[in-house]
DNA sequence: CGAACGTTTGATCTGTCTCAAAGGTGGTGG
DNA sequence: CCACCACCTTTGAGACAGATCAAACGTTCG
């Protein structure tokens, strides 16, 4: 148990996540604070890992947010997935994994190599946890691209990201930062940014959600789940 | 090593397949052979496993085509992915793991309890590489989905299936089996099974491919490839 | 022979895209 | 503190890919 009695350096919404998944013991707590000995920075817009390129070493993402992004010939670009804090990067464990998207940082982030854990012990647990929700938000894409309207893809992407932020404990009164603009929006959602632009202005307009530069508020997610019949992802009981 | 000079028993495209993905050694040929005694049929359009249940055992596919499939309140459907003979199924290795979608046999299948694999060992490494290769096809999908028009999403997912199928060797002449009709193939590329049977009518008049049920046949795959900028998935070195 | 299933066709409609330009907003340097 | 620039967001008009609805046509198989 390390969440809240522990030195301020190792609270982190990463790290909220991390204990949210699985309790995390004395050990768990030890790696990681070793692991965050070496944090390193990365800017907006630079790679994190690239496409095709062997995997050198996976990462744990402590701040700011990145995305998986595959980039098609002729400029097509389309964000695979978000990762926000306490999210693993490039966690496969096969040798000479190659990295199967690249990652880029969507805002400056911190990250640090992913603390090693034995198996059978909770932070291992937690890692395979993590995995399984990633897999879970990748369905989660899926569906909504093959088959939900511009309107529903928006509003249950929004739903997904405050449920992960929520887990890290940066949603606050229904509303969290995102730094994201209606052009990347669009490269997630499979949509042009303009027609983005007319979906969010209806939204606001319904009261279903707020919008500024870098932030959203939805009014009210209980109800906006219900409304386009969104479900969080599950992998585990209780 | 146990491709070919093995008993009869043995050989299967899920072997050859598994055996392209790692040199298998004795104990992995032993621990096949042991889940195989526990070999199940289940026939076309049952569930293999259900979306929020409980995995109570991962699975091998040894014959027959999955599919991952999601199932909307209001009836739309969406195929998530295809799950050829050698494929793992509800692999994760957390306590309690829920199945994150539902699978179901688009015909008839037969699976095995997925065999046991020590960390380390060949086989294990394989299950690795699978699971790292199901992700790679998961972000494919989403792609096809996102950034794709309905031509290039048909040829890029039979391409795709070419590839899959071609590393357990059941492609003859570039042609396969595939025990999908247009409407379920709809399912899986976000389209109608209307505009799925104009834009096959427009693939074989432009000789790209040939379609009967159950059947297809590519004229020319790498040409087909270079035409619509399609990347096989590739997750190891070499 | 009939029923079930899959494919094909036609006509019409609409959600989303495209292209193009204008309006806001925040940050930086003079 | 203002001026300017870069980056987002917003608006409008028109075009098109793909959806919808409805019916007919083939096959396969019991």
């Amino acid at each position: 148990m390390i969440r809240g009695q522990v030195r301020g350096e190792v609270r982190s919404p990463a790290l909220t996540r991390l204990g949210a998944l699985a309790s995390l013991d004395q050990a768990a707590h030890e790696a990681l604070v070793a692991a965050m000995e070496e944090t390193r920075s990365v800017r907006v817009r630079r790679d994190l890992m690239t496409e095709g390129r062997e995997i050198l070493q996976p990462l744990l993402l402590l701040s700011g947010w990145a995305a998986r992004v595959r980039l098609l010939p002729d400029g097509r670009r389309q964000f695979l997935s978000f990762l926000l804090p306490g999210d693993l990067i490039g966690a496969c464990d096969h040798p000479h994994a190659l990295a199967v998207s690249t990652v880029v940082a969507m805002s400056d982030v911190q990250v640090c190599p992913l603390p090693h854990a034995e198996p059978g012990t909770p932070l291992h647990v937690a890692y395979a946890i993590s995995r399984a929700m990633d897999e879970g938000h990748l369905l989660a894409q899926i569906t909504r691209l093959g088959r939900l309207n511009a309107q529903e893809r928006i509003s249950d992407l929004l739903l997904e990201l405050y449920e992960r932020l929520t887990l890290n404990g940066t949603v606050h009164g229904n509303g969290f930062d995102l730094p994201l603009t209606q052009e990347t929006l669009a490269d997630a959602l499979g949509l042009t940014s303009v027609h983005v632009n007319r979906m969010l202005q209806q939204a606001r307009r319904e009261g279903d959600l707020q919008w500024r530069v870098g932030h959203v508020r939805l009014t009210d997610p209980a109800g906006l789940a219900r409304k386009i019949g969104h479900v969080a992802v599950r992998v585990s009981e209780r």
